[in-house]
RNA sequence: GGAGGGCUAGUGAAGUGGCUAAACACGGCAGACUGUAAAUCUGCUCCUUCGGGUUCGGUGGUUCGAAUCCAUCGCCCUCCA
């Protein structure tokens, strides 16, 4: 008995992506999905209560992080993360993984694990394969993340397949740990930089071993668009079709929509939430920096087509307002709009999947939000 | 009436003869941001037809050269009468 399971609704016959659930043991999550980040136990300036009334099925949390500061051992204590937090929806966790690859001068990777110093005190740290699913058993997550080896981009070829079969290595090595497969889901992680055969090695050799789900790592770390739906369409057709695909940090518009035809279910990304504190907003029409002094006499709301709280109440002019006056309301209402608008564009999206024109709603979005000459996507 | 102190770019504030169109901070304007060391970071912020031009309360001097020295006027602050 598995604790994640994929359930496949319908294939969009215009483009074909799909429509599907991931069943977790804190409930549904209606896929191709956006998981908001919520890195320290929370996704910053929103409550538990809002990302509900947003309709969020899953958020992130961060093992690293949450490792360093309060300790897995105080979060097991409270009872799990889910308690420690007050979210009773899915959370996945991600391993550390990607925290090897952001605090590259502070650590030393050896086949045993790696070796970290922390960001906070500078204390010397230990992680491992079993030490990342130690931690998020302790979580209690509903999916965790195997440890993995996140390269940066560009990066020699011989390097990126050392490291790929080495997070192979780390990957059966968090398999044959995991101490709750029956109520919590371990998903491994394709990497291989931008090579073809690199790529689909590491995909044939983690799909020989029974996860309940896969995900693609390595992209979104600074390579041109077409690099990385390259990569998209020939690594997605090596993963099994029962089984959730989770494309790792890529939360941009277009790109959420460019995955979801590529057959990926699941995305999670910090760009809407960090650019929102940084005064930028996601709209129908394209990105709109609200901080910017043409918003100072606007009245209108930040996107004129959306319903979510922030858009139904407020005016541009107030929220710049408030974010020029570092108010920290402002970057709640862009915060809440920004993801509002994703987990929106991700209805849409499955929407379009159910009735097969898919494709018709990109070239739809992409023309009202001025993306076809422009590959930055936000 | 007397004695001191001060007046520098939008604001505050360095600078007390050349390396100064003038530090720094704030404010202002823009840009970046993709498994969150980020409510952060970067750039610009006297005018300009990019050659240059005009500045440091006003005016007049000294000097090869002045925000910096002198004189004088104005305004502000403190103390003594």
């Amino acid at each position: 008995m598995t604790a994640v399971k994929y359930e496949l609704i319908k294939v969009c016959k215009q483009s074909g992506a799909r429509l599907g659930r991931v069943h977790t043991p804190h409930g549904v999550i209606e896929t191709p999905a956006f998981m908001p980040v919520g890195t320290q136990a929370t996704v910053k300036t929103m409550s538990p209560e809002e990302l509900k009334t947003m309709d969020a099925h899953i958020i992130l949390s961060n093992t690293y992080h949450l490792f360093l500061r309060p300790g897995h051992d105080i979060i097991g204590r409270a009872g799990g993360l889910h308690k420690f937090m007050n979210w009773d929806r899915p959370i996945l966790t991600d391993s550390g993984g990607f925290q090897v690859f952001s605090l590259s001068d502070m650590r030393k990777i050896t086949e045993e694990g790696v070796q970290f110093r922390s960001h906070l005190n500078g204390d010397k740290l230990f992680l491992s394969p079993e030490k990342a699913m130690e931690i998020q058993n302790a979580l209690g997550s509903d999916i965790m993340m195997a440890f993995d080896e996140c390269p940066p981009y560009p990066a020699e070829y011989d390097y990126v397949k050392k490291s790929l079969e080495r997070t192979t290595r780390w990957a059966e090595r968090c398999l044959n740990s995991h101490a709750r497969p029956h109520d919590q889901g371990l998903f491994a992680i394709v990497q291989g930089g931008m090579h073809k055969d690199l790529r689909i090695q590491s995909a044939k050799d983690l799909t020989s071993m029974d996860f309940p789900g896969y995900a693609i790592g390595g992209l979104s770390v600074g390579e041109p668009k077409h690099l990385m739906y390259d990569v998209l369409d020939y690594t997605v057709p090596e993963l099994p079709a029962g089984k959730p695909r989770y494309l790792m940090g890529v939360g941009s518009p277009d790109a959420l929509i460019e995955g979801s035809i590529r057959g990926v279910d699941m995305f999670d990304c910090v760009l809407p939430t960090r650019i929102a504190r940084n005064g930028t907003t996601m709209t129908s029409q394209g990105r709109l920096v609200v901080r910017n002094a043409k918003y100072a006499e606007d009245f209108g709301p930040l996107d004129p087509e959306c319903s979510c709280y922030t858009c139904q109440n407020y005016s541009r002019a107030y929220i710049r307002h408030l974010l020029k006056a570092d108010e920290t309301f402002g970057i709640r209402l862009t915060t809440y709009h920004n993801l509002h608008f994703l987990l929106q564009l991700m209805r849409d999206v499955r929407q379009a999947i159910m009735e097969d024109r898919l494709l018709d709603f990109r070239d739809d979005f992409f023309t009202k939000y001025g993306l076809f000459d422009n590959d930055k996507g936000f």
